[in-house]
DNA sequence: GTGGTCTAGACCACA
DNA sequence: GTGGTCTAGACCACA
């Protein structure tokens, strides 16, 4: 993995973690993989490997359980109050992107309607008609 | 200037040039900085911020007179051209960031919301009705 | 390779590259040198030979494969279009060299003959008589 | 003035003052600028101003008169044969530009045509119709 | 192996 | 002063 040496190597860890629970790659209750496992796979040292595990036990979104592993919450709630983080981190990011960017009103609405046609799995535009 | 070392530092000066462009910081028809003062403040080598500006040049989001500098294009619409390219790309961005994080429809209306209310400055909705 | 000091070198190596593939020496979809045994051969830096690929390929001239090497366009047309150029650029300093020179147009017809008979491969001239 | 280091300069300065001859700059039988003169408007060293015209007396193009200076020579007839000279070469360059194009015989006699547009002091094209 | 980028430092033309 | 080019040498991603 490609990481950005400009924060903790670690947080990116869990961010990838997190974000492999949030997107279904791990389901809750599995068993994530071992501590030296994750570190080959990424590429990392263990001992980051370990304090990947250990901050995500403390944030309650794993648990580990001395020689078993380390499991994914089983609480669906916890990883859907991960995916809303995710996406209120997206936001603030698109949010931070396009602020002074000068846009003009019209040409936000504009920005708008195209991530709702992007995101949004529906067949109703914005003004109540319906695509074909 | 922070850089991502997993793309070239030309390409994120030049955006870093255009933003700053965009932005209003620069106003058409501008001097920009020398090519040794820009390497010098952004920590960057003379040669990749030569470089940076014979990018922007060829683009014609610059123009360069010898032995003068370099100058912002003095066509508004250019910078207009520009400022439309960062917004679709904070809007990939966010699409990308979003797409595959599992979220309901409703979920994804509500980002939406939360981006509405923070980035368009009007009090009507695309629907017609009003923010409270 | 010789170079004149009053032109870019890398201008003058790319010219020689197209005129290398006009003549016959490349054919379409021909790897090229690498950029090291180009700049081996023709006596320059290996930064000044990237520099050249990387012209020609924003050109469309050439094509380049990370980790394989550079292959000259497939497409004929494009390579027809550098010799029509290369002509041109012909003609053009052929009229510089000649236009100050005080010729009568007697004398200038007689050039024209000249060059009419070293060039072209026919012996029926434009106005429809025949060369002895 | 500009040199090519690959060719003596004293052949290149001869070119010069042929040129201005042949040009009209200076007219038969004119007093040509001082070796001094000469050597310091064109950059070089008074020797090789001297060397150039020492041959040019030897070619019978100019005459160095003791005391007085050197003279373009006053037969119109030697000046015309240095424009034909310089005639012949700017054919020869030009032929050898063209011969490896791999040029159609229909492209060449486009040329042909062209080049007699550009030169040739009449109005009156290959076919014998009138240009407008 | 391949091309792509970067730093370091130099020299040039132009104004 | 300004930008443009070049050499030298390094390190990287990709295959």
């Amino acid at each position: 993995m490609q990481f950005d040496p400009s924060r903790p190597i670690y947080l990116q860890v869990m961010e990838e973690i997190t974000k492999r629970a949030v997107r279904g790659d791990y389901r809750p209750g599995d068993r994530l993989p071992s501590v030296r496992d994750l570190a080959a796979d990424l590429g990392v040292n263990p001992n980051t490997a370990a304090r990947v595990y250990l901050e995500l036990e403390r944030e309650g979104f794993i648990e580990t359980r001395r020689g078993q592993g380390s499991f994914l919450t089983g609480d669906p709630a916890r990883i859907e109050a991960a995916r809303d983080r995710l996406a209120g981190e997206a936001v603030r990011r698109f949010v931070e992107d396009v602020r002074d960017l000068g846009l003009t009103d019209g040409r936000r609405g504009q920005l708008l309607d195209r991530i709702r046609r992007m995101i949004v799995d529906t067949n109703t535009t914005t003004n109540g008609t319906v695509d074909i």
